[in-house]
DNA sequence: CTCTTACTTCAGAACTTTGTGAATATACGA
DNA sequence: TCGTATATTCACAAAGTTCTGAAGTAAGAG
């Protein structure tokens, strides 16, 4: 399906200032690009911050502040300025992280990347990986220091708490789970 | 004081193999430098992998396999192999994130950087200093795109999951308290 | 007060990472 | 079966990061 207006017609900064119509303030009032960039860009570079790599950061950054969830690689590649390999890139690391999916469109070439509104941050929590690889690394340690030396004993007191860490995290999810109910419903 | 054999006694690989002075496996086996220097690397990484520059990540493994828990500049410069420059810029950076903590020793310039053995964890966990940042920007986020608009609801869940995460960790901190006096006395 | 040891700062070289454009692969529709 | 719209891969240029050596600062020892 050949659609140029589909393409065109992306949410992005780079759409022009549209004269206000309805000076109407009680609905949902219209999404201004420039203040959704300013979050995109501060909410991306807080992801950066905590060790995302730039793009990956950004790409879900816009992802997580559309309408509907979802954008299209030329949708996000318009919006944020970039190539459609660099979203590609983004978009993989993204999908490895169980942060977004991706869905194609029936009868289109086109995909849809999806961030899963009320799961993508049960991935971050789900860096189960991330423990279970410390896990492993610190059981080395206390093997090649040997259980009985003061450095050993430190590790496995490390190695403990992450153990606890991770039946913690488990328990926490299901509460959240409930609490998530009573404040939201079950959507 | 001037005592260059404290400065040469470092622990790290570069020590030449000793004799095997006593077969007795019973006792706390000597510590081998090459399975430390392994470990520390190996470990490192992890932290790398996680988000961490990567010298703070070896100066923290370093002091994290050292019997005592502590370790010199010169002793990390040594087992390290990298210069005084480099241990100072990482040792300034793992104080800043409370997981070691500096002591001079009493009559000398010579300093000591310390790993808080059961509480440079907490640490990890009082990344409360992240979360909070995360719920400044999820909140700007809500405000931005307006708290009624599809994407404004996905943000205000996420902030509401943060604000959750944030009483929990507080709660999970205390039973791991317990948990771990059980388990290591209260050292 | 000066010497010496130890830590810190800083400019720049070496290395690493990141994003691009071009070429390539994939899959839908005709 | 082919043509076209997408997405992906790859080599490389640009940008960023990290570590070093040298100069600077601080503080105990003589």
């Amino acid at each position: 399906m050949t659609d140029p207006k589909e393409t065109a017609r992306a949410a992005g900064p780079a759409r022009p200032a549209e004269p206000a119509e309805s000076p109407d303030a009680a609905r949902p009032r219209r999404r201004d690009p420039v203040a959704v960039s300013r979050f995109v860009e501060g909410f991306a570079a807080q992801l950066v911050e905590a060790g995302m790599q730039r793009m990956p950061a950004r790409v879900f950054a816009a992802l997580l502040s559309s309408d509907p969830g979802t954008l299209t690689s030329a949708e996000l590649g318009e919006q944020l300025q970039v190539s459609p390999a660099a979203v590609s890139g983004a978009v993989r690391y993204l999908a490895q992280q169980h942060m977004v999916s991706r869905e194609r469109e029936p009868g289109s070439r086109r995909e849809r990347y999806r961030v899963h509104g009320d799961q993508w941050y049960k991935a971050l929590t789900s860096r189960e990986t991330v423990i279970r690889r410390w896990e492993a690394a610190l059981r080395e340690g206390v093997d090649s220091l040997g259980a009985d030396s003061p450095a050993g004993r430190r590790m496995a007191e490390t190695l403990a708490f992450f153990e606890f860490l991770d039946g913690e995290i488990t328990a926490m999810m299901e509460r959240w789970q409930v609490h998530r109910e009573e404040r939201f419903g079950g959507r």
